[in-house]
DNA sequence: CATACCATAAACAGCG
DNA sequence: ACGCTGTTTATGGTAT
């Protein structure tokens, strides 16, 4: 695998005089709770004309993500969709089971030509479907007693969650379950529910995350995930992980993961012109450019990454909702 | 090298 | 009696 610097072509994309404040300002909104959020990423279809939102959600190698799948903001609410319940913080984990799946790792969807395509091909040979998991054991309980309706589940649905999920598990013996039951023992992360007396449904106890330790099982899930996943990155680092997940089909794990690392990374210096004077992205007067295996990955202030095709996407949609802005200013002015 | 973390195995007790 | 659940101990591998 060629690894060797590339420099820019000049007629690169990434060259193209995109507004630095008109980029940023697409791309953040601010949560109710103060946090920072791209406003789509990619977009929610619903505030893209269909031609690009079909564009972001085929083309876009990163996770698709719903903001409002872990806040409550009003600008957020404008992009949910109406049956999903608000959620207080950003580590909420609601969106994993709003998809019937928790954080499959999965090929990212590709825009690249055939031809890119076939350099991302690692080296080494793809683990098969009945490979294991890169997750602890603790993060596989984790997840699949977050995944749950009431955040709480027997060990069997324990077990159940994680073979429906990896099914890698189906396959093992019975160790596994061993492992499953020692975990939950011996972690505490985990606390144990004694089940009401008057349901006599099954035995054992309900077990469920003790929400102390739910910061930091998030951030080991985080960590994983993102090792077998760099484009999610610096995605994961501020937001829960929105990920193409696939509601109950185990394919994912025939999918496993693609890891891409970084080739090198590149300044490429920008026009600057007067109303990009407050642009965080004009600051420096550069643009942060990261190449993986020669794809050219913009990066956005808070170390986001966007692939420069998104980028376009993004700021010709932008262009179009204030052109259609200044229509309707012009309207009701009139 | 020490330490921490994790996976695995096994023994055992309690319960339905 | 049997199987499941839960606890505990032991051991080995791996990463830091």
């Amino acid at each position: 695998m060629e690894n060797s610097p590339q420099s820019l072509p000049p007629s690169s994309p990434c060259l193209a005089p995109f507004s630095g404040s008109l980029l940023f300002s697409s791309l953040q909104q601010t949560c109710s709770n103060g946090c920072l959020l791209p406003t789509s990423f990619p977009p929610s279809p619903a505030s893209l004309s269909p031609a690009t939102a079909e564009s972001i959600h085929s083309s876009s190698p990163l996770p698709h993500y719903t903001p409002s799948q872990c806040c409550d903001g009003q600008n957020i609410h404008s992009l949910s969709p109406p049956s999903v319940p608000d959620q207080d913080d950003l580590t909420c984990l609601s969106w994993l089971h709003q998809r019937g799946n928790l954080l499959p790792l999965q090929p990212l969807p590709k825009m690249a030509p055939l031809s890119q395509l076939e350099s991302l091909q690692p080296s080494h040979p793809l683990p098969s479907a009945s490979s294991k998991p890169p997750y602890s054991f603790s993060s596989l309980i984790f997840m699949a007693i977050e995944d749950s309706p009431d955040k709480r589940l027997p060990v069997k649905g324990i077990y159940e969650w994680i073979m429906n999920n990896f099914p890698y598990y189906k396959m093992a013996s019975g160790g596994w379950r061993n492992s499953v039951r020692h975990n939950l023992s011996l972690s505490k992360s985990f606390c144990r529910i004694q089940k009401d007396k008057n349901q006599s449904v099954g035995k054992g106890s309900l077990w469920c995350v003790c929400p102390e330790y739910r910061p930091a099982l998030l951030e080991v899930l985080r960590k994983t995930h993102t090792y077998h996943n760099p484009f999610a990155h610096s995605f994961l680092l501020s937001t829960p992980s929105p990920q193409p997940l696939t509601n109950g089909n185990p394919a994912f794990s025939e999918n496993p993961p693609c890891p891409l690392t970084l080739d090198h990374e590149e300044l490429v210096p920008m026009e600057v012109s007067e109303d990009m004077e407050k642009d965080p992205l004009s600051d420096s007067r550069y643009i942060e450019l990261h190449y993986y295996q020669s794809h050219q990955y913009l990066v956005l202030p808070g170390d986001t990454e966007l692939d420069l095709e998104t980028v376009e996407i993004l700021q010709l949609d932008a262009e179009a909702q204030e052109a259609a802005g200044s229509l309707l200013d012009l309207a009701g002015s009139g």
